[in-house]
RNA sequence: GGCGCGGUGGCAGAGUGGCUAUGCAGCGGAUUGCAAAUCCGUGUACGCCGGUUCGACUCCGGCCCGUGCCUCCA
């Protein structure tokens, strides 16, 4: 079995993976907020983190992948006011949306969902831990972490305390003690979601929820915390800041999770794709324009720390490697069976999910498998090159499937039209063929002639 | 200003102290009535300037350029 090595936030360099206990593997990664359709880049570390828990799957007996839903923030709250539809309408809708959409990218889904909402006593409880412990303290109804209290903040993101006061452009609120601190809990007005607790009516900040539900789903220290790369500084240095201090660990960053993975950008010429830019672009969209294993294999084209530059050519790029891919399995006929993922494919993996190389392991693959001859070969290759997409999350269709390839008695107009070119064909006037085979074009009908006769195929 | 990341052939994108990445596109060929599909062949790329070295795209230093975090953000 290969080691698997993988970069860690925490130290900065590529390390070998030692699981806290390799008979269960556990993982989290921070998920979306849902008040609006998730983007491309959200989608990123959806299929980044779906690829990372598949491939522990493949090495280890027992994984559980976590990944939330948060359901109370300001922006959910200011966009109800905005629509005038009620805050649980409105997290339904996007939660379930969100779904969909990554699981048209191939995206299982996480073994845990936690929602914020589920978990509002498991936060306060750990606010008061923290309370209790010095940590954080009451200011006009609000509870803030106090983060002098904490001298290793800063290690996770690499900057010290003169960086952030430097750094520091931002008003801060008067009843802070100190301008770093954050907020745990803050109070509900009326007309905002609310809970009662020990501090009044009130709501959490945002960084609370997933070291509470983390902490309850896959209990501390845990292996794997990820997320996006703009997460790293204040989300989850905030989280190691509460969840190592509720438990004492002050001197342990790693106290809360061992390893941190953070993926990197989606741009789109070259900028961050971010919803302040306004360069967005969709899942809910992209998904009706391309097939979803072309734009998981976009997604995967560049290693995940990377940026990735989004755009229609990179999207069509995937699209005809994949074209390629699906038309040898076609011509190799046989289908696949189970079979171990190619080692070769399996290492680059392993090597800090380098998909990269890893496509391109799939690629000589495939040349092979084009090349070979041997109907025992043939099925090897075939099935090696199966079990590899399977693991990636491509390949999963039927090839004639995904190629359009029609057959005769579904649409009697191209019926005809095939009947008359062949007749056409046979009485050598090709004008009229080729004519047939233009008109046949216009409609989406892509016609190939092989030694066993006429085949057709929708395009596009 | 503080802290980071990156600059690879037409494009995308890995990687390595000396040996073909890979894909997409292009070009040439086989095949085809012509095409399509497929197959074969084809491209001495590594931001700039120094240094280390027998040898650097790969290590070190400087510079230029791009970009990210520092504020909600995957």
């Amino acid at each position: 079995m290969p080691e698997l090595r993988l970069f860690n936030t925490l130290t900065r360099g590529k390390e070998a993976f030692e699981p806290l206990d390799s008979d269960h593997i556990r993982v989290y990664a921070c998920g979306p907020t849902v008040y609006n359709y998730a983007h491309i880049g959200n989608a990123r570390m959806a299929v980044v983190f779906d690829l990372l828990a598949s491939l522990l799957r493949k090495l280890y007996p027992k994984v559980t992948y976590a990944s939330n839903i948060t359901d109370v923030d300001d922006k959910i709250i200011a966009a109800a006011q905005e629509t005038g539809e009620p805050i649980d309408t409105i997290t339904e809708k996007y939660s379930r949306i969100y779904n969909e959409d990554m699981g048209a990218l191939g995206v299982e889904p996480p073994d845990i969902q936690p929602r914020a909402t589920q978990h509002i006593g498991d936060m306060i409880a750990l606010i008061e831990k923290l309370v209790e412990a010095g940590h954080a303290y009451e200011a006009e109804g609000h509870v803030l972490f106090n983060v002098p209290s904490f001298p290793a903040y800063g290690g996770l993101s690499g900057r010290s305390r003169d960086d952030q006061i430097a750094g520091a452009r931002v008003e801060v609120a008067p009843y802070k003690k100190d301008p770093a601190d954050f907020v745990l809990w803050k109070p509900s007005t009326e007309d905002q979601p609310g809970w009662d607790s020990p501090w009044g009516r009130g709501r959490p900040g945002w960084h609370i929820e997933c070291s509470a539900m983390a902490e309850v789903h896959l209990g501390l220290p845990f292996d794997i915390h990820g997320g996006g790369a703009d997460l790293k500084f204040p989300h989850h240095e905030n989280e190691i800041a509460q969840s190592c201090c509720a438990h004492g660990a002050e001197d342990d960053l790693a106290a809360f999770a061992k390893f941190w993975v953070h993926n990197g950008f989606v741009t789109v010429q070259g900028e961050k794709m971010s919803k302040s830019l306004g360069n967005i672009t969709l899942v809910h969209d992209l998904i009706d324009q391309f097939p979803g294993e072309a734009l998981r294999l976009t997604l995967l084209s560049a290693h995940y720390r990377q940026p990735l530059d989004w755009s229609v050519e990179a999207i069509e790029q995937s699209k005809s490697m994949l074209d390629r891919l699906y038309s040898i399995l076609h011509n190799a006929g046989e289908v696949g069976e189970d079979t171990e993922v190619p080692d070769e494919i399996l290492d680059a993996l392993c090597d800090d999910l380098n998909t990269p190389k890893a496509m391109a392991e799939l690629n000589s693959l495939a040349k092979a498998l084009a090349e070979a001859e041997s109907p025992i070969v043939k099925k090897e290759l075939t099935n090696k090159l199966l079990a590899a997409g399977r693991l990636i999350g491509i390949l999963n269709h039927a090839p004639s499937e995904w190629l359009g390839y029609g057959s005769g008695g579904e649409d009697l107009e191209i019926d005809a039209l095939l009947a008359e070119r062949k007749q056409a064909r046979e009485d050598k006037d090709f004008a009229r063929s080729d004519e047939i085979r233009d008109e046949l074009l216009e409609k989406g009908i892509a016609i190939e002639d092989t030694p066993d006769g006429t085949k057709w195929r929708r395009t596009g």
